[in-house]
DNA sequence: AAGTGGTCTAGACCACCAT
DNA sequence: TGGTGGTCTAGACCACTTA
C-alpha cells in the first residue's frame, strides 16, 4: 500500500505527491463525481504526512479539480452542479439575473481539420474533428451561435443523437461519457459585424455588431480538447469577466 | 505586544487574523512596497501559531493583495511592477507579443457624479467627479479610448499636470500618491459601433465595431474607486480571458 | 552570519455527515 | 457512532537574501 515516491531534485514534496495525484485522475482511477480516498488514506498510499497530503489537494481545490466536503469526503469536481453553470458560461443579461441557456443543435458534420485547427488543438493537419453548430437561447430568444471543433479521436462514438439527448451542459457530457474533463478556458475576444447568415440566425440586421469568442478549452496537463467560436448579440447581454478575488 | 484577537464564533482563527491584518493594510500601517513584519512577529503579535498566521497571509498572496519573496519578507503587492502590468490589461496584438500602451490624456474635467455613477461608486448624486480621457497606443497607432470617473474625495488634489507627469501606470499613481490600492477589477464586454467622434479619434471608419468594456476597479474591502468606459478598435488586436489554473 | 519565507512532520481537537 | 475534512499547534530543518 505505500507507494514510495520519485522525488526529482529541488521538486517539493507536496507539488510531486500533486503530480502523481494528478496522474491518477488524469488516467480515470477514480469516477467524476466520485469521493478519492480520504485524506489520511492518501497520506498513508504516498508515505507523506497528513500535511503534505492536504497542501497538494489545496492546490487541486484551487484549480477546480476536486472539491471537498467537509464530513463526507474530497470528490472530482463535477460538470453539473449548478454552481459550476456559470464558471465556463460567461453571458448574462444586461439588467437582472442569470438565465440558463437553452440549446439547439444546427448542424453535426465530421470534417478534417486545416492548418490553424490542428495548431490549436495539438493534432496534425486532415486529422479528422466534429464540427458542431448550436444555437443558445435566453429567455426564448437566440442570443448566441456556437461553432465548436472537436477532434474525433477524444469523442469515439459521438453522434448528432448522443449530442441532442444529453439533459445536462456539453462539458457533462464530455466528462460522463468521454472521461474527458474540462479544467481551463482560454478565450480571445474581439468586436464584429454580422454577416447576412448569421445576422438571419441570431435575428439582427446584417453589420449589426456582435462579439466574437474564441475559446479553447483544455484537460489535464493543459491537453487542448476543444475549439470555440462564439458570435454574441450583446443588444440585451454582455460578457463578465472578474479578475482577482 | 501580543493582540489578543477578538473571536468571533464560529469564524476560525485564521480568518480573524486576515481580517485584522487587511484592516492594518487598509489604513495604511505599511506602505505600498514595503516589507511587512517578518511572520514570527506577526504571529506573536496575535497570539496565533506561525501555521495559524501562514495561513492568514496564504490567502492574502492568492489575492494578490502582498507577495512572499523567500529570504526578504512579505510585501505589499505593487502596482509598478512588469510582472503586474498586464494583471488588468488585457488588450494583446492578435499576432505577436505583448506591447505597452503609451497614453495621452485628451481630456481632464471636474464633474458632478449622475445617478449611475453615483450608484456604481457607492456615493451621492452629484458629489464631485473627475472625468478623464485618455488614449492608448500600441505599437504607436491609437487603439482604446478609455472615459474615466474618479471620485474627487478618494483623489484631493489630482491635477492634469500631476496625472501626466506619472512615469508609470495609472494604478500605480493611485497606490503611490493616494494610498489606493486597487485590487480587484469586474469587466462587462459588449460590441458596439464607432461613433463620428471616437472613429476620428481611433483612426477607424464611422460605424466600425469597436469592444466596448465597462470596467469598476475596488480596493480593500470591495470598495469601488474608479469606473471606466474603454471603447477597443479590435482590428489588430484582442481581449483576452484565462479562466481556472 | 543572521534573518526571512518554504517545507514537512506529528498530533490534538473540532465540525460535519452518513448510518 | 465512526469516518471525513477543517483548524490549530509546536517544532525541526531547508533555501534564499542581505549585509
Amino acid at each position: 500500500m505505500n507507494q514510495v515516491l520519485d522525488r526529482a531534485v529541488a521538486a517539493p514534496l507536496y507539488k510531486e505527491v500533486k503530480r502523481v495525484l494528478t496522474q491518477s485522475l488524469a488516467q480515470g482511477e477514480w469516477q467524476p463525481g466520485e469521493a478519492l480516498p480520504s485524506e489520511a488514506r492518501l497520506a498513508q498510499r504516498y508515505g507523506v504526512s497528513i500535511g503534505t497530503l492536504r497542501k497538494a489537494i489545496d492546490e487541486l481545490v484551487a484549480e477546480g479539480v476536486v472539491v471537498r466536503r467537509q464530513g463526507s469526503g474530497t470528490f472530482i469536481a463535477s460538470h453539473g452542479a449548478n454552481r459550476l453553470m456559470f464558471h465556463f458560461f460567461h453571458v448574462v443579461p444586461r439588467e437582472g439575473d442569470k438565465q440558463y441557456p437553452r440549446t439547439t443543435t444546427l448542424a453535426f458534420r465530421r470534417g478534417r481539420a486545416d492548418g490553424a485547427q490542428a495548431a490549436r488543438l495539438g493534432i496534425s493537419v486532415g486529422d479528422p474533428v466534429l464540427r458542431i453548430r448550436n444555437l443558445l437561447s435566453l429567455a426564448d430568444k437566440p442570443v448566441i451561435l456556437d461553432d465548436m471543433v472537436l477532434p474525433q479521436r477524444l469523442f469515439p462514438d459521438l453522434s448528432e443523437r448522443i449530442l441532442t439527448a444529453r439533459d445536462n451542459t456539453i462539458y457533462h457530457l464530455y466528462q460522463a461519457r468521454y472521461g474527458i474533463n474540462v479544467l481551463r478556458t482560454a478565450e480571445r475576444l474581439r468586436a464584429s459585424l454580422a454577416d447576412a447568415e448569421v445576422a438571419k440566425l441570431l435575428g439582427v440586421r446584417k453589420g449589426a455588431p456582435l462579439l466574437a469568442i474564441d475559446r479553447v478549452a483544455y484537460t489535464y496537463h493543459n491537453a487542448p480538447i476543444e475549439l470555440r467560436r462564439s458570435l454574441v448579440n450583446t443588444a440585451e447581454h454582455e460578457y463578465f469577466s472578474d479578475i482577482g478575488k
